[in-house]
This record gives structure tokens, sequence and C-alpha cells, in this order.
DNA sequence: TAGGTTTGATACGATGACGTGTCAAACATT
DNA sequence: AATGTTTGACACGTCATCGTATCAAACCTA
């Protein structure tokens, strides 16, 4: 067994302490504070002015460090985009598996529940939700697959929220995929058209029409739910 | 004879014919030939390295001109995006209606024609369709407005196929159109990820997944039909 | 305290796009 | 044929960004 991960270059840290220490934290703990300060920054940055405006340069002066330390993070300003919408998708879905689980008995209450955490989030956040929903749109192209990925555990849950309510003659699992998919692309859609427009629609509005939305599709699944 | 003094106004071309052919056309004329070359140059390159790759200088040399007609037609390059997106977006419109007054008689074979007609655009017409439904994303946050008011057209459609059917108790006119709205972002949705993932779903399985989350929505409006 | 490392600020060259300008050749009109 | 317009090719200056390099000061270890 080596020490875990020391290599930050060829450098002659072997035969010193090895611990790189500096201001009283060590050169890894520094390395990761340095990232998160750099994806905070990228996204007060990117979620206010947009990526296209957003340049390296800023990103560093917004963070209060120099390009060298951006280099030491990411390669590009693409990594960065990607690295922050990694983490506020992993938020929002933790948010909305907490508000899912708070409601957990009634499936017609999670579902409203679950809605609600994602627009609560976005008006709370309107930096992470513009990155989420309209930002990251601008690397979709070169990002199919980790785009991909994070809506994919959207899916997921969703999915998994369903399944026990699924009738025994369950739809086919492909055809069954892309109706969540879609069900998922309904609330990123009016997402999108919400924060673009400036948020002006009422909450529950939005809350209100996806829930009906939901419930059809829920019906046409032969799904089994408590009337409303 | 001419004053040569008062050659202010450029454009004026005095006691000349006021024509100002050249080649056999008019200048209007020509001036129309270039601004479509440089739009159908525009959707070849857009189409196909995307539209953070593609300047204009590439444009003009893919259209055949120069940067001067250029600016004479457009004042950057996401005018021409715009303008681009705008007849691609009609151009997909048109074949949608023809597409559901050929089946005009049958509620879901409008539906089934409507959506059929929409993936065979994209299939048929790549850069088109990446265009559409991709590229113009990279603009969406400056453009809320140019955006909205196509895909408006797309949910006016949808209305207007849908309210001959609704119940005599018709919903909320703004809950409808939120309805609206997100039965078009399912569409979109699922195109993105169609083009971005190589098209490699077949078609029948969208469609018929489509047609399945239309009809959930639709009875959950109660909207009468004939059943399946 | 001495010697090496880490940090921050800035400098630098390269690149590429933008928007405008120049100029000769092609063309129309008289 | 003569004159003025339109065209196309290219040149030019400007600007911003990228990615790397330099160097002194701050800091840790011994």
């Amino acid at each position: 067994m080596k020490t875990s991960s020391e290599n930050t270059t060829a450098k002659s840290a072997s035969r010193r302490s090895g611990n790189g220490a500096y201001a009283g934290k060590s050169a890894t703990k520094r390395r990761q504070e340095r990232h998160h300060r750099l994806i905070a920054a990228g996204i007060r940055l990117i979620g206010t002015q947009g990526f296209a405006a957003t340049s390296i340069d800023q990103i560093c002066a917004e963070a209060g460090l120099t390009k060298r330390y951006f280099y030491e993070a990411f390669g590009n300003r693409e990594d960065l985009l990607i690295a922050a919408y990694r983490q506020i998708s992993q938020a929002l879905l933790d948010s909305m598996k907490r508000a899912a689980e708070a409601a957990h008995e009634d499936p017609r209450a999670t579902i409203r529940a679950t809605l609600n955490a994602v627009f609560d989030y976005l008006a709370e956040r309107p930096a992470e939700g513009r990155i989420l929903m309209l930002e990251i749109l601008a690397v979709r192209t070169q990002l199919g697959r980790v785009y991909g990925n994070s809506i994919g555990q959207f899916v997921a849950l969703a999915l998994a929220f369903t399944r026990p309510f699924l009738p025994s003659a369950e739809p086919e699992p492909a055809e069954l995929e892309i109706i969540a998919h879609g069900a998922i692309g309904t609330v990123t859609y009016l997402a999108q058209r919400w924060i673009a427009t400036g948020y002006q629609q009422p909450r529950e509005q939005l809350v209100a029409a996806l829930v009906r939305i939901f419930d059809g599709i829920g019906r046409e699944l032969g799904i089994q739910m408590p009337a409303s």
C-alpha cells in the first residue's frame, strides 16, 4: 500500500514530511477548498451572467484565486460547468428525496411534495436553477453522457416512486422508461420556461398543472390511486 | 448631370433607373438571395458543428459571400441563428399542419400523424433538427421572447386540435395553457434526447410513448375520445 | 534562523474572431 | 465607349481569452 494521494507533480515531496501543510491545512485539504471555492464562484457568475459571458479570469477573480489553481482543478471552463451542474443536480435530488420521504404514505402527496421541492429550490437558488435548467444546455451537445446520467437519476427516482403502484400487467420497460423521461421532460421544460420568464407564474399553478399531468399519465399506466 | 457634392444620401440613385439591377436581378432580389444563402449556409454549419464552433467567416465562406453581405443582412451571429430558427420552426409547423389535415377526422390519428411528422422531419433534416432542438438553446437566455413566440405557435396548434374535444366544463384557461406547454415540453425533451443520443431509439417507440402520454393528459382533461 | 515550498500577482505570447476599410474587376446604364 | 455602381478578395486594427511563465513574498520544516 502506498500513501494515499500525494502525487501533486513530479516533485521531491517524498523525503519531506509529505504533508505539504500550509496555513494550517494539509495540501489535499487546501486543494479541496480551492476546488470548492472555484465551483462556488462559477455558480455565482455563470448563474447570473450566463456561461457564455463568464471567463476563466472572472471566475478566478470571484474566487479570490489565480489561474494556476483553476487549471490545477479543471481542464477548461466546461469542466467547471459540469462539476457545478453535478453538484447542483445532486443537491436538488437530495432535496426532492427528503421532501418525498416527509410525505411517505400518500402517493399523490409524494408527487406534490416532490414537485414543490423542485420549484422551491429553483426559487430560492436562482443561480443554481439557471445553471441546472438553462446554462448546462450550452454544452449539452458535447455532454449527452453527463447530462443523461444526471437526468437518469431523476428518472430513476420517478420510477422508484411509481413502480410500487404499477398494475400487475406492467407496461413494457422500454416504453415505461420513455414515458418517465417524458414526465421529467415536462417538469424540466416548465421549469426552464419559468426561469426564462422571470418566475412570473405562480408556483402553485405550475405544480397544480404538473400534478394533473402526472395524474393523467399515471391513470394511463393503470396506476391505482385513491380518488382525489 | 450630377452635383457631386450632395451624395449624403447614399441610396438615392436619384434620377437613374432606381432599379440597381445587376446580373439580371434587381437590388432587392439580390439582397433576398444573399440573405437566403447565408441562412442556408448557417443551417448547414451550425447544424453540424454547433453554434459555438461556427464563426461568421465560416458562414460567409460556406455561402460564397463576404462579410460585407453578412453585416448587410444580420447584425451578428445570434441574429442569423434566430432567423434560421424561425425558418426551421415554421417549416416544421407547416409540416405538422399538413400531416394533421391529412388525418382530419380521427383525433387520435391526428395526434399520431402530427407526432410522426415531427420525428420524420427531425430524422430527414438532422441539421435543422439540431438547431431547432439544441443549438437554439445556446441563446435561449437572451431569447425568452423569440423562443417563446415560436413555441407559442406549437402550443396554439395543440390547443386548436384539443379544444373541440374539451368537455363543457372546460378547465381554467391558465391551467390549460400550462398543461399544453407541458405537453409540448414533453415532445421537445424527448426529441432533444433523441437527437443528442444519435437517433438510437426507434421512432415508433417514441411516438407510441407520446401518444400514451397525450392520451393520459387528454383523459385527465375530460376529453371525450373513442376507445382505442 | 536557513532553505525549500506554496502562494498570489502579473506578464507574456499565441490565437482567433470581430467589424471596417481598401481596391480592382465585373457589370449596368447612358 | 464612358461613367458610376456592385461585387469579391483581402488587409487591417482591435479586442478578449486562453494557457503558461516569472518572481517576490508568505509560510512551513528542520
